[in-house]
DNA sequence: CCTACTTTGTGCATCGGTTCACAAAGGGAT
DNA sequence: ATCCCTTTGTGAACCGATGCACAAAGTAGG
């Protein structure tokens, strides 16, 4: 028995704030479609969990469910909302136009969830200047002064390998602490900054892991030394 | 089809098996650089770990480190290798030649990891025989002659939400088990099918939380109820 | 040989996360 | 109000992953 009146429980588990976005998407879609009320079975389902860890999940938020009935759909994609800091407005930096920046810079999913691309960057005098995704691509140089005049509080790297951890350090320079990483490089930052990274070519691998046991099963037990 | 006791005899954690990647990054960076050999230490710094969840990671592949001296470098990178399977050649399709589609066709990471986009389809005639990365894109209805004629094992969707369970339901029609979906929906497949998600928008909802924690602290308590 | 030193490989305690299973809580009908 | 049905919220068992700490195994030098 807790006490959801003294603000919420600080300590929400890793595992289910990572999981809380797939259940706004969900509610995202129930809601489009008119949905009201929906049940832990059928909310867990539709994002691809088992419906006692969705409970779980939800139970560290509070208790915003009703016996017997289910959840409230908009009610609950209010709190899930508010509880990951999406009723704010985030604005997030890209550095690096290559392919994967100008994906990432026109990429939907980020402007429909309270993200919006404040700034783009990029070192190459050949790209600084084009209009992307209806944004100006600004010079590298730029970077410390349009982060702090545009309020930029999360940063994308996309940049070749070589240059993120330096355009990392100048961005926690000017003090930004969240950073989302696809450079294929361990970055070093003080604990105060959270990265996540993703690393494309990582999943890949971890698929042909799983692919090749498929494939070679008990074949493959006999390895060629 | 497998049976699940059998393959937990030769069974490497899927912790393990998701770092393994990581190791096999830095380890090709110190064999560019010309190391020969490295110790646990260095390299668990390198891989951004802990050194002795390395050597138990590493200690699932075999005994395959000298005590008081540390890794080949080049040994254990062939090691690793085998045990992904990247010693064999994939062949990758992606479906969807968005924005995003474009920047994974051109993503130099896939071919220096053993993996080889064989194809490219798109369900738009506009884009259909454009080349992108040297590779014509074909039409969608292409689809299952294609991967037959030219092998494809790993499938990537980069479609639009709306497509992608179509898509998906044929490709493991055609025998496709491994799929890599950028789609922002929960797929159903047969659970012989492995499938991992990357959901961009995703990994910035998790620094959103961990952001409004920081920013906020005890201020942010002061909520609208 | 023996001694000193380094680094691996692993047993074990621990921790976080998942799943089960059920009491508690609500709605609806009579 | 009372009974029945549904579904939440959670205690507790379970399971896999982590990290400590050290014995085992190797090198180097006398």
């Amino acid at each position: 028995m807790k006490s959801p009146s003294q603000s919420r429980d600080r300590g929400i588990p890793e595992a289910t704030v990572a999981r809380l976005p797939l259940y706004l998407r969900a509610l995202h879609g129930m809601a489009e479609r008119g949905v009201a009320t929906v049940s832990s079975e059928d909310l867990a389902v539709a994002a691809g969990v088992n419906s006692a860890k969705l409970r779980k999940d939800l139970s560290h938020l509070g208790s915003y469910g009703t016996r017997g009935v289910g959840y409230e759909v908009e009610y609950l994609v209010y709190q899930i909302s508010r509880e990951l800091g999406l009723t704010q407005d985030w604005a997030v930096a890209i550095v690096g136009v290559g392919n994967l920046g100008r994906a990432l810079a026109n990429y939907g999913g980020f402007v429909s969830r309270g993200f919006r691309v404040a700034a783009l960057f990029d070192a190459d005098p050949e790209v600084v200047g084009d209009t992307i995704a209806g944004l100006n691509v600004e010079h590298i140089d730029e970077l410390e002064a349009v982060i702090r005049r545009r309020g930029v509080s999360i940063v994308v790297l996309a940049t070749p390998a070589a240059a993120a951890q330096e355009v990392c350090d100048r961005v926690v320079a000017v003090g930004v602490t969240s950073i989302l990483n696809f450079a294929p490089v361990v970055l070093t930052v003080p604990d105060t900054v959270d990265v996540r990274k993703v690393d494309l070519s990582i999943e890949l691998q971890i698929l042909a892991f799983h692919e090749q046991r498929k494939a070679g099963g008990p074949l493959m037990a006999v390895d060629g030394q």
